[in-house]
DNA sequence: GCTTGACCTCAACCTCGGTTGAGGCGCGAG
DNA sequence: CTCGCGCCTCAACCGAGGTTGAGGTCAAGC
């Protein structure tokens, strides 16, 4: 990132003066995004944003593709993995640059994931905040964990750490 | 995971009931903390856990090491980097169990980062419900968003998207 | 006396969200 | 004419947090 003035010198929209129409180069998309130019590629990779080509070659997007960019920043941000924010944008229309009924219903379904997400925190930080207060992370009494440890001295053993919570999803 | 009974039959502590200063092999470790023998391998190259060899070069635990995992699990689902929680748990002396002021200390560190990212999110909710309001995650008067899309329609360009929190901490 | 099972090591692979670099095209300026 | 840049593609790599697999040791059990 951080190369040339915006204007793009060079080629973009030759022989016009900026107007609400206009294509956007994908320099000038990475400027105003402040996405870099690999990010847009990789996106478009994905198939959350999409592009046409000009006659070099070289993609074109309609100004929608801004909103695009924002929202799938936003959904990064949120811990929403891209495959899924891939499927959400799919629903939309590549070229009819979305309606508020679009954004808002994707921005209800976040604000329902971010609310989820909140609540674990919050869950997490009550039950480390009763760790606090009984200073030991209190392995046997403590809801944040229960292993064996005083209390199963010889129980039967295999007591997960598993304090609800699936959402980290790892494992490949 | 999921495999034999608790009790580990083969080796492990040979010849003795279960005792307060028995050490655990790994597999126990596993079958305790619910936390895969190729993970706890990984938590020890990380420097996060450590253990003794017996005779056979195995590895031994003292219980201790089962507060250090679940540690270890919840940080990672509080989102601190491994790297982070090494850190912290190096301070912590390797064999004397850590006392409850070592994990008030930790706890509260925690807390205090937990405590941003759930603010951070809260924010981002907030911001959110803007958008849902407005219907469009509109873009121009949205503070989650503000590149130059009618704003800027040709404007100096190079509005970032940059919405404050720079916790995500990637790019590497 | 062979199999089974827990353990060991080391190396390779995985997903996710990208970045970096090599090699090439085309255009406009100097 | 050459330079530089904006763009193109494709492939490799990064770091985090592990998992998987190959190849080997050792003690117990049938």
């Amino acid at each position: 990132m951080g190369n040339s003035s915006p204007g793009a010198p060079g080629n973009p929209p030759r022989g016009s003066r900026r107007r609400a129409e206009e294509l956007l180069s994908v320099g000038e998309v990475a400027a105003r995004s402040g996405v870099a130019v690999s990010a847009l590629h990789f996106y478009e990779r994905k198939g959350l944003i999409s592009s046409r080509r000009d006659d070099r070659n070289q993609r074109r997007y309609p100004r929608g593709v801004l909103r695009r960019v924002a929202v799938v920043r936003i959904a990064v941000r949120l811990g929403i993995p891209l495959a899924t924010v891939a499927h959400a944008l799919r629903r939309l229309p590549d070229e009819r640059t979305a309606t508020a009924a679009d954004w808002r219903r994707l921005s209800a379904d976040w604000r329902a994931e971010l609310d989820e997400r909140i609540e674990q925190l919050q869950r997490l930080r009550d039950d480390l905040d009763g760790c606090i207060g009984c200073g030991c992370l209190s392995l046997g009494r403590c809801s944040l964990i229960n292993p064996g440890d005083r209390l199963g001295a010889d129980g039967p053993g295999a007591r997960t750490l598993d304090v609800s919570l699936e959402r980290t999803g790892r494992g490949g």
